[in-house]
DNA sequence: CAGTTATACGAAAACGGTTTCGTGTTAATA
DNA sequence: TATTAACACGAAACCGTTTTCGTATAACTG
């Protein structure tokens, strides 16, 4: 077992100080070009490279960023991770997860965990329970610290810090008015309890839609699902007591099942029933039929984030007047066989 | 923007030493009662944390875990993944996460990054550019170093590490022989090429249970495809000009992509044809027909790897004769609509 | 030749902790 | 009363870097 090399041991063996190595490792001027010859030539032979916990104790930059989201095992969570991995580790920075599984305890104790000096920054998507409890002292606490804090989707106005978003108002008035041009009249909407910013930012992009269009809000066309629900019952019934002939969900999994419903009813999709779904993800591109859907480009805004995040970050330095931009990634609708024909 | 406070800030404040502030807040029995209570009340008020990337340096411990894994947008890899953090930060580890894109320079680069004290140990899939070179020495510099190395699911023989797979062949095999039971005669295998690993054991268990059972291998029913695929003409042309009441898949988007050729070639399903994938991932649950699939709790099998590698290092400390094992987890069937009816 | 200036390097502080060891004070023991 | 032990704390080394500043030597200047 070849233990890693110091500059200590560099120092000891070539017969010159700590300092000289580290300067001669630098390419300093200050070293002459015979010793940092000799001294750069023994690093490479035992693959010298310095300790990153001691470099970010000196410089009090560990070069990670700290992601917290509420589920990993979710495609959109997934994309926007790609994103800022991606981004990041092009700069020089690493990523470190934790995931709050929609807890808000879990949150708070991983945001402290990664807060004493083992990040730079933090993005993250606030968990359910969190937005429910609408408690952000935990937030509040880094950003005080002066530890730069992007949110992204999951977000909330009562924190001020850089944001990253989706315009799920316009996305959802798109999706309804493309229903209604294609000349649907009773257009339904399956969405979360109503804690969940997005979704009710979609549900309003849905109001609007019929308001514009002179339809009538017809609220027993409206269901209200938990958000990890399991059992059909509710959505099976919903179907087999309502009459429509389209369907917004602000999500996919929803649709999905809600087209199965359809499906087992002897509805035809898209003929006699529309659907479009929020979140591109897998099921949308391989489900059968194929499914419409408002895409959120997670990678796009996972990129953003990081790219805000690190600016942050770097220049944090000069100090100036913090000042905070909200973005707003633009969804685009994909249109597959669920409205097609 | 209040800075974080320090042992030496409170030490001064409180006019002690560094140290004995230190002992106090360990609760040292060395320090009188009175004195650790004044520091502990003053550590409180002022929301004293120790600063991580210091306890790190002195302790050459940094209490984290790095992974590194093909793809993040990858269901399997994805449960995976959360079952690695949450038995990691339950024992008090963070994870920093690393995608090496399927590319053996990004492993390789993403390794080094971390090696360097970043991390206590490693958890990796390797990628399959890795396993098509099969090129190692990354993997041999860090476990030279003393370094913990669990490799998962895409493994390889030429490193001396603790390991955890599944028993693919045995389950192909079983999920062969369940089709044969059901009196399947003309299965077809859909894979990849086979310098994945795991793709070469199911196809291995596929020989094994026809071979078993007395059917004869048919060439023609074997269809390769590449691991990205996105065009549909070599899988639709296949189910064209093939005769077969069965199908194994050795993912699941192949399943899911060959069961829609199926049907829109008129086939019934499962009783013209039936279906059976591997991964039971979110596609699976919700297609339609629901796959019969063979499921890898891949949390499972993170809460394993994490188990090994956090035993490793917190073991370390012993030194005792290395000696590596390799954990198999049992896959098993879950049965849909594509199979049975 | 005295004084200045480069040149090339080393000493030491600093980052924020942990830990070993030494020591002054007080209390217990012989 | 002298000796020892217990107690409570501080000094300092250490982890592996970076960086400032000081300085010996040699070379140059007037």
């Amino acid at each position: 077992m070849k233990k890693k090399i110091t500059l200590k041991n560099i120092a000891r063996e070539l017969d010159v100080s700590i300092s000289t190595v580290s300067k001669a490792l630098k390419n300093s001027e200050e070293i002459s070009r015979d010793t940092k010859e000799r001294i750069q030539a023994f690093a490479k032979l035992y693959n010298y490279k310095p300790n990153n916990i001691a470099v970010s104790l000196k410089n009090k930059r560990t070069k990670n960023i700290g992601v917290i989201i509420p589920d990993i095992v979710h495609h959109f969570f997934t994309t926007v991770f790609r994103g800022i991995e991606k981004y990041a580790n092009d700069r020089g920075y690493n990523v470190i997860v934790c995931v709050s599984d929609e807890s808000f305890d879990k949150e708070v104790i991983n945001m402290e965990m990664l807060a004493n000096g083992s990040i730079d920054g933090f993005i993250m998507a606030l968990s359910a329970e969190t937005q429910l409890k609408n408690d952000f002292n935990h937030l509040k606490e880094v950003t005080e610290q002066g530890i730069p804090l992007v949110l992204f989707d999951r977000i909330t106005d009562e924190i001020n810090c850089d944001k990253v978003v989706i315009n799920d108002k316009q996305a959802a008035y798109m999706a309804v008015k493309k229903l209604i041009d294609n000349n649907r009249k009773r257009i339904a909407l399956i969405t979360t309890e109503s804690y969940l910013n997005v979704s009710e930012k979609r549900a309003n992009g849905y109001y609007a839609a019929l308001k514009d269009h002179g339809i009538p809000v017809d609220e027993s066309l409206i269901l209200k699902l938990p958000y990890q629900f399991e059992e059909e019952e509710e959505s099976a019934k919903f179907f087999d007591t309502r009459e429509m002939d389209a369907v917004l969900s602000v999500n996919e999994i929803f649709a999905i099942r809600c087209m199965r419903h359809a499906t087992l009813k002897g509805l035809r999709i898209p003929e006699d029933i529309a659907f479009i779904g929020f979140t591109d993800g897998i099921l949308s591109k391989f489900s059968n039929p194929r499914l419409t859907s408002v895409a959120q480009h997670g990678e796009q805004m996972g990129a953003k984030a990081a790219e805000m995040l690190i600016g942050k970050i770097e220049s944090d330095m000069e100090e100036g007047e913090e000042t905070y931009r909200t973005e707003v990634i633009e969804a685009t609708l994909i249109e597959r066989e669920s409205t097609v024909n």
